[in-house]
DNA sequence: GATGAATGAGGATTCATTCAT
DNA sequence: AATGAATGAATCCTCATTCAT
């Protein structure tokens, strides 16, 4: 039962609960996505990892905890990415474009976050979570100062700002989330990459036409 | 409007269990929109009616067919003015504006029914009723075609004509669905007229910018 | 509304009220034969005899005494019967066939009656109406004081007649109950002319052989 | 019967949880003997395990299940006994007593199951589980063919043989039905021995008078 | 770390009954 | 006589959680 040379194990290689945790997570995340905290039970989670109800509470202390987790694991990148970019020197830090296509990317490697953050959107506020108060609230502050310090004279004021913002966000998150629903519909997965760059290119024409100031290509 | 000799018709006045059954729909669409078809209890809506919850079931036979009944009355008017505005007269027609504004409108006095629809497309058509399914996909096919038909010599290839209405869908609706979120987070209410106004010249610019074709104004 | 000429109606027409109630009895009587005094629910026979379920509180004041009326018009002809039977002169009272063809003809007027009577066997006298035991007890003793008093010199035990009686009274009864679940399961009716005749003869030799006393034929 | 070794036999030990399924079992099969499958609830079953009623669900997936749990463990042991019956050498086999004696005994021990199967039998197969379709159609068939077999030269029409069964099967069961009702009526147990010895040389003379062939005693 | 068993709270739904119309 | 509306009680069942093993 016991690993015979425990000593050589790399820590580069999860110990196996952590492997555990994350296959609950990633459980929990499709199932939160797709029908919202009160509409996914332990029960469905525990039947998608192959385990019973009480071994999730070795891992996460309540359904409450996991599913801030699963928000957490989820918007973590994402933060970091935008804090990042609000880094980059003036010029490159005002292309939109170089906003919006990395999170883009990030965002289809992770495509149940989107439904996630729209879930919590929709419910007003009732369930969100401390924690997305806190990440939320301040990236779209960011987003919007962005927005309104662009422009040369002509500055933005902030009430058409955060439209604008909202706009971009809901084109954004609305993309990811509508991918299941279109492609049952319709046939077509528009995470598929002629899709996906299609999106892009609309994204881009959207920031250009709608964000004053120097055109960006 | 008034009716001729209200005595020989009864009709015009609703019985009792109608404005009852209108009640119990207004308290479901509160409910449902903000907290999803799971997380909206019958005890909650009979709560917010004043009523038992064996009450509810003589005006509607189960939680299902009350949340149908709410889709379907709110659904209801916007499909209504979507297929009166298709049959407007050509060159109005082509003008998305005449298409947007109205809807706006439409959605600002029934503010729920934005986040009914989004909670639909979260679910990937999971719990989608049929009715949806059947009013939702023409509505896109439609929307779609106008977009295609649009430009003179420069037609829109498909593609992008779908990602094109659906960015609008999303941004339309999450305009209306962020309100709650917004205002709680910002103070600001969107639906206030002057931001009102904004976020319909936003979507204005919107169009214009992304459409082909002969400018609108 | 009112009727023209009142007077001139018959009384033997059952007045619509009386129909009514005929109805509904004979809709409870199925229901609660094939499921019982539980499993039969008002809405059932509200359904089946085209009625809201209020109506039938405007004919019996309660479910229980809906169900005592179903029992006592079922079995108040077989009292009846047998009443008038022990009243026959002597040489033919003690002939059982006497008695049990015309109760098999008796009850095969009314088939539901023997599962009726057997759902209340089964249930122990829990739900059995005070009626009943009125009527069940003293019908027992009389056919078992008949069986008695039967052979000759040979008497018979009471405890012997009282197995006969039984043993008569769930054949006779389980003919009739087993009839709809025979036919499902083998396509043949038991109370078909020729079957119900068989089944008779069967009766008819099992009295011969398990009676003391004079044979009959 | 002890054990030889019981430290390395933990299969004799019965797990808790077992323990627990056959007291429900127990509890269910008295009540659903008592009261049918609809008067029977859950809460009654719970009440007397002394468990809440969610414990069940730990037990059995549902109502339905646990009805169906019941029978099978009831009926089990006859269907197995008939089966052994049935591979009798030729004399044994046709002596109809050795085949009621034997499930005369059975029932004894389980007294609960002929009021279970008379309530299938009264719900003409509504709630027929699958399994005693399976069970009880092809019982019937063997006992039909056992008697149709059975006369020298003189063989007994299908007809009558069904009804001999279905009169057999009616008196057995109504002997073990009935005596709760017995007993509460007039005061005598018919379960007694002395009473089950009669009523075991009443289903002799019964078969002996009533089925052809060479006489078995 | 995993799980069988137990449970309080609550889920939707049915039931028999009442009452005003 | 019939019924729409309302309801207390009880139905089966699910949920998140706990605890001993």
């Amino acid at each position: 039962m016991a690993p015979p040379r425990s000593a050589t194990v790399p820590l580069a290689r999860p110990r196996r609960g952590e492997v555990t945790a994350a296959r609950i997570l990633d459980a929990a995340e499709e199932l939160f996505a797709e029908r919202g905290y009160h509409g996914a039970s332990l029960r469905d989670v525990a039947d998608r990892v192959g385990l019973r109800i009480p071994s999730l509470y070795n891992h996460f202390p309540s359904k409450e905890a996991l599913y801030a987790a699963v928000l957490a694991r989820g918007i973590g990148p994402v933060v970091e990415l935008l804090t990042e970019l609000a880094r980059a020197p003036e010029p490159e830090r005002n292309d939109p474009l170089r906003v919006v296509e990395p999170v883009m990317k990030l965002l289809a490697e992770r495509p149940h976050l989107p439904r996630l953050l729209l879930h919590e959107t929709l419910s007003g506020g009732e369930r969100l979570t401390p924690m997305l108060r806190e990440w939320m609230a301040p990236t779209f502050a960011r987003a919007q100062a962005l927005v309104e310090g662009r422009g040369g004279e002509e500055t933005v004021p902030p009430e058409r700002a955060a439209l604008l913002v909202l706009a971009m966000y809901h084109v954004v998150l609305g993309f990811f989330a509508s991918a299941p629903l279109y492609r049952a519909v319709t046939g077509t997965d528009l995470l598929s990459p002629s899709m996906f760059a299609r999106q892009i290119e609309l994204l881009r024409q959207m920031s250009e036409a709608l964000l004053p100031g120097p055109k960006t290509r």
